[in-house]
DNA sequence: TTGAAAGCGATACCAC
DNA sequence: GTGGTATCGCTTTCAA
C-alpha cells in the first residue's frame, strides 16, 4: 500500500503538506503543489478511506436504505438508485446500499459506526417506524417520501397530491365527466405508503372541486387483479369515458384489457398513466402521462444532503411540481 | 460518540479485553464476557468502522458494480442487487454501490483507498476492458458473468449455453421442427455481452444437433422491433411453431402481437420464456420457462467472496445449470 | 509557506 | 485470562 509518507518522502516535503495539497485547505506554493500533485500520480496514491475517517470524521458515504418489497416498482426504485449514486460521484461521495430488513437497528449501527455520514431513506410510510429513530440519530437525514411528522427531517418527493389534481385537469379540460382512478395495489394502501395517499387525496379533492363522481380502486398485479378493478369501476361508472391509472406494474395488463373488450384507447376510454418513464415506452402507442421524475428526486435528495453537511442550510420539505407530457392515449370528449 | 475505551471503562476491564470479547479471538472468562457484553448493550457501543479497517486492514464491505445501460432488464440487475446485499449482511458485510460510468479507474480508487474487501462485477463482457485491470488490482474479485479470459477471477452465472440446449429439447421433444430464437436487443449482442452469445451458442449447436433448421433473431425493445423481429423470423421459418424467447423485455408485447396476428398461444406456437421470474408473473397464462435464478447467482458471488477473503479458496468458474419451469405456454405438437 | 507531532479509535503483539 | 502499548494512515493544531 502506498500511504502519504511514501507521497511525501518522494515529493520531498513533510506528509501534512501532502495533506494539504489535497484537501486545498491551505495555501501551498505553485512548486510544491506540482511536486506532490507528480508524486501522487506517478505513485498511484489513493489516501486509505478508514485513516482518513477515523481523523477527520467524515466518511464521504452517503447511506441508502433499500426497500425489499414485492409491491414496489423495481423501475422506480432502480431510478432512485441509480440517480442518488451517480450524484453522489458528483460530490466526490460513494453510496452505501443497505435493505430494510434490518430494520432501525440497521439505521443506528451504520450512522454510531460511522460508516456514512449522512442516511438517504426510499419509500418511507405515513407512519414510519423509523422516522423516529432517524431523528434521535443525530445524523444528517434524508426521505424520500414524505412522512406525517418528519420533524426535523428533510424530505423530497414528487407532489403526488398535485399530479393527481393534474391528472384530472388534463381529463376533465378534454370533456371527461366520467373518470376512475385505478391505484395501486391494496398492499401498498394498507401499509400506508405516503405517496399513496397523497394521490388519492388529491384526485377526491380534484374530482370534487369539479364536481364529477369519480370512483377509484385498488388493483392488483395481476391480470385477475385488473379484471376485478375494472369491472368494479364499470359497476360505480358505467359511462366511464377516462382513466388515470397510478400503477406502473399494472398498465401494459390494463390496456390489453381494455382493447379486449372493445374499448379503443382514446377513442373511447382516454388514459393518462403515472409512473416512470420507462413505464410509457413499452406501450403501443405514445401515452400521456405525469412521469414520476425518480431521477430529479434522487439527485435532489443528494444536494439537500451536501448542502446539510456543509452546514449551510436547515431541513426543508420539497415537493417537485408534476408535469403532465401529452400523449395520443387521451383525446377530446365527443 | 461512545468508544472502545468508554466500554472499557465501565466494564472496568482493559480495551484490549473488550476487542478480543468482540472478536471472539481469544480466551475470555465468562464473568467479563458478560460485564462487557452488558456494557456494550449498554451504551449502545458501535465500534468506528474507519479505525476498525485501519488497525485490521478490513473494511466488511463489498464493492459491487452496477452497469448503467438502458439495454439490461432491470428486474434482473435489481435482482442480482437486493441478492447480493442480503446476502452480504449474513455474512456481516456491508455492500458499496458503485456504477459503471467511472471506469476502471473507479475500482482501482476503491481497491486502493481501502474502501472495500472484495470487488463483484456485474454485466461482464467478453472482451471486458475491466477484466485485466481488476487482475491486477490484487483484491479479491467476482465476476458476476463470463469473460473470455477470466485469468485468476472467479466467475459465476447461469450456464446460458445450457439453458439454450434445454429450451430445445424441450419444444423439440414436444415435437416441434419449426422453431426459432427471439434474442435480445442488437445493442446487447455488439457489445459482446457473454450471456448473449454463450445463449446463442447453444441454441445452434442444440437446433444442429437435433438436425433442426432454426433461425434467430435479436429483437429490438419497441412493438416496432418486435414486429420487424417477427416478420423476418416468419420469412425464414414459415411453418413456425415454437419459439424460445431470450428477452425479458419485449415478451409481453410479443405475446401481444402473438395474439394480434391470430396466433395462439399454446396451440399454434409454443412459447418459452428466459427471464426473471417477476416476467413471468404479469403475463395472461403461466409461462413455461427458464428462469435466471439472479438470486441464486447472487447468494453464491458472495459465498464465493467471502471463501476467497477466508483465504480457504482458489478463484473458480461457477456456471448454474438452468432447470425449466413447466406452463402452459408450451404444448404437443400434433 | 512549511514541518512536527498529537490525536482519531480500533487491533494485536508482548508481557505477566 | 488479562492489561499495556505500538501501530495503522491520515488530519489538523501549533510553531516557526
Amino acid at each position: 500500500m502506498v500511504s502519504i509518507a511514501d507521497v511525501a518522502r518522494d515529493a520531498g516535503v513533510s506528509s501534512s503538506t501532502v495533506s494539504y495539497v489535497l484537501s486545498g485547505k491551505r495555501s501551498i506554493s505553485p512548486e510544491t503543489r506540482d511536486r506532490v500533485e507528480a508524486s501522487v500520480r506517478r505513485l498511484g496514491y489513493h489516501p486509505h478511506a478508514g485513516a482518513r475517517a477515523l481523523a477527520s470524521s467524515r466518511t464521504n458515504v452517503l447511506a441508502l436504505v433499500m426497500p425489499l418489497r414485492a409491491d414496489i416498482d423495481v423501475q422506480v426504485l432502480m431510478g432512485f438508485v441509480t440517480s442518488v449514486v451517480t450524484s453522489a460521484r458528483k460530490y466526490d461521495y460513494d453510496v452505501l446500499l443497505l435493505t430494510n430488513d434490518e430494520g432501525p437497528d440497521g439505521l443506528r449501527r451504520v450512522a454510531d459506526s460511522a460508516m456514512a455520514d449522512a442516511l438517504l431513506v426510499m419509500d418511507v410510510e405515513s407512519a414510519d417506524p423509523r422516522v423516529p429513530v432517524l431523528r434521535s440519530l443525530r445524523c444528517p437525514t434524508v426521505l424520500i417520501g414524505l412522512p406525517d411528522e418528519p420533524g426535523d427531517l428533510s424530505c423530497v418527493d414528487l407532489d403526488f397530491s398535485a399530479a393527481a389534481k393534474r391528472c384530472v385537469q388534463h381529463l376533465a379540460d378534454l370533456g371527461h365527466e366520467h373518470i376512475a382512478l385505478v391505484g395501486p395495489s391494496p398492499a401498498v394502501y394498507e401499509r400506508g405508503t405516503s405517496f399513496a395517499g397523497r394521490f388519492l387525496n388529491g384526485f377526491t379533492e380534484a374530482t370534487r372541486t369539479r364536481g364529477l363522481n369519480a370512483p377509484s380502486q385498488p388493483c392488483s398485479p395481476s391480470y385477475d387483479g385488473v379484471r376485478e378493478c375494472l369491472d368494479k369501476i364499470l359497476v360505480e361508472q358505467p359511462r366511464l369515458t377516462g382513466l388515470v391509472v397510478h400503477n406502473e406494474a399494472v398498465l401494459g395488463t390494463l390496456l390489453s384489457e381494455l382493447r379486449a373488450r372493445g374499448s379503443r384507447v382514446p377513442e373511447d376510454v382516454s388514459v393518462v398513466a403515472v409512473g416512470p418513464d420507462e413505464m410509457a415506452a413499452n406501450q403501443p402507442m405514445r401515452l400521456t402521462t405525469v412521469p414520476l421524475l425518480s431521477d430529479d428526486v434522487g439527485r435532489i435528495a443528494v444536494e439537500m444532503t451536501m448542502r446539510e453537511l456543509a452546514g449551510s442550510s436547515a431541513p426543508e420539505v420539497r415537493l417537485l411540481s408534476p408535469r403532465l407530457a401529452h400523449g395520443d392515449s387521451t383525446a377530446q370528449r365527443d
